[in-house]
DNA sequence: CATGAATGAGCATTCATTCAT
DNA sequence: AATGAATGAATGCTCATTCAT
């Protein structure tokens, strides 16, 4: 809800230049705004009007995914079966941070760059933290580790697919996802 | 064991640059080459010589670790505990992880960067392959993981472990590796 | 006199720029067309329209001291006291030139930007001769400085006001104005 | 006298810029670190090595002419003909200025750039203060005007030299800083 | 072998000006 | 006539790497 809605070419700019970084993210690189003003075949003072700084451009991507991960935790809270919506939404959340660069940096840290994506990271933090609560009172989830200490774990294991030595096999994240929440040991440690 | 024994002060040289860069290094900073020889007090051609990139370097920052490590994980195999001695490589491997970003990024990845790198790394790999072995088979382990994958993981807790949100809370890596061993689930998942 | 009178927000738009403009040039800022848009409250394109370059704009903020220091000389000219007239004179153009850089820019170089500017310099010059030639032929003024060279002996001497090592003293501008009237030394040089 | 003597090449690189350089200045353009470097045929990263700043080399470009007018000064402090030595500084000096924009822009103005400019700029203030005070001693000067005064009145007339309406006329110089000598009123004024 | 000056590609950023809306 | 988004040349600066000394 901007304050101006967007001139029809200034959107038709915006959305290129999303488009392209958002491209250049999942294939890896660094922001620069240079690069993305020449993929995007955009001067380059129009990404800076656009987006002042390359975070600003990460946050701006970052957000989609925020808004869709937080409708996804708001269904589970109240589905029927919390097992069932915790299993989803570590699934997907874990797909977002392998496949999301952006989303990854932006999800953690004490600095989220954006107004609206600390918004939007509170309100998700929020949400998991009721998703827990209610897993950990329905016997579930085993208490101690709350919602950012999830997160951020999520992100571990995020950084152990991206980096797994079989990086072409499909099961790899399942494997590793299976790894946290049944633990490797086969029984309890101290 | 070099063709040649270096010259007194080429040695006293390589070992203030590999000093030098350590303490970069544990300070968070990437290597650049320029800076190291100015703290170094070196001039940056020597740099360049000992170590033509700074991968090279990180990597012989990375060895002495290994060698500790590789000792440790061989006393386990044949130590009459395995799963406490499994335990200690966990909990060592994990602080190596988190406090050496050199040892991190060379015991990953496909691209071990130096010829020694690579054959220390196999090393250790393979003796904690008998670890692993063992503790499957003494029932201490679940099977599943093998032992890039448990290096990686490991390398996932760290990653979480350096992003938690509760940065100064010393207990944190004790949590995180907790959680991998048992899982943050109560009963096992499919 | 233009053609067509400005339709009536054009000419408020004018004056809202060139109040603008003033403000910026008196704070000491160099003219960025962008920047006196901004501050304005008015689009680039408008600023442009009316003041294709930022020597326009300048040129537009000196008029206004143009006619104000003509009307003076005007007087000065038939006064009877011509060399009273000559003091008045010359103090105000100090404190023109001291407070304004637009129209010392103006008044000074071979390049008055403006046909209107180069009319109404022109006219002023005429002028001043006219003062100068009458306060010469009175033995008020010693001959051999005519009126473009008293104009830039002037500014210079508003130069050095402006850059005075005592920037705090109140009576710079006298004093130095003062050393040009009656000169440094106690007996004149060849 | 430098801690270490400039390499050979060194040497010539910086006599290179600082010729180059005080071409452009000379010429009146507003130096540019990067066009120095080209003009120079080095490298900009040379140019910068030397001098960091813009400034910097300004400054470096000021000094020898203050060490050629400290020196003149010296001379006249103890000089017979007192009227003779100031009106020879006061002929250099306001060459310097015209000639030298470099030096003038580091001569004036509270900010010194180097700590060298600062000192030599101090050093030549105290030269001509004690000038200044032997010339009123003798009644050649008028009091009123101490040495930083003189400095920046000169290099207002030196502004109103090189803005003159008779720009090739060669006694323009000559003929303004006689009025700022003599003054231009016939007799003094209050 | 060691040195550190030189190099220049590379990236970031600004701002005067144009032109579609 | 007004707007302000778009443009991209211009400029500033850093830093990895080479190579003369």
């Amino acid at each position: 809800m901007p304050a101006t809605p967007l001139r029809k070419d200034a959107a038709r700019n915006r959305r290129q230049i999303l488009q392209t970084a958002r491209a250049m993210v999942d294939a890896g690189a660094t922001l620069q705004l240079n690069a993305v003003a020449r993929e995007a075949d955009v001067g380059v003072g129009t990404v800076y009007r656009h987006f002042p700084t390359p975070e600003a451009l990460l946050a701006a991507l970052a957000e989609e995914r925020f808004e869709a991960m937080i409708a996804e935790v708001r269904r589970g809270v109240t589905a029927p079966d919390v097992r069932a919506a915790l299993h989803t939404f570590l699934d997907h959340a874990l797909t977002a941070y392998v496949e999301d660069e952006a989303f990854a940096a932006e999800a953690l840290g004490p600095a989220p760059t954006t107004e609206r994506t600390r918004e939007l990271r509170d309100e998700l933090v929020g949400m998991i933290r009721d998703l827990l609560a209610r897993a950990v009172s329905e016997g579930v989830l085993r208490p101690g580790i709350d919602a950012p200490d999830l997160l951020v774990l999520l992100c571990g294991v995020a950084y152990a697919v991206k980096n797994s030595p079989y990086p072409d096999d499909p099961a790899v994240a399942t494997r590793y996802l299976k790894a946290l929440l049944n633990g490797v040991l086969a029984t309890d440690a101290a």
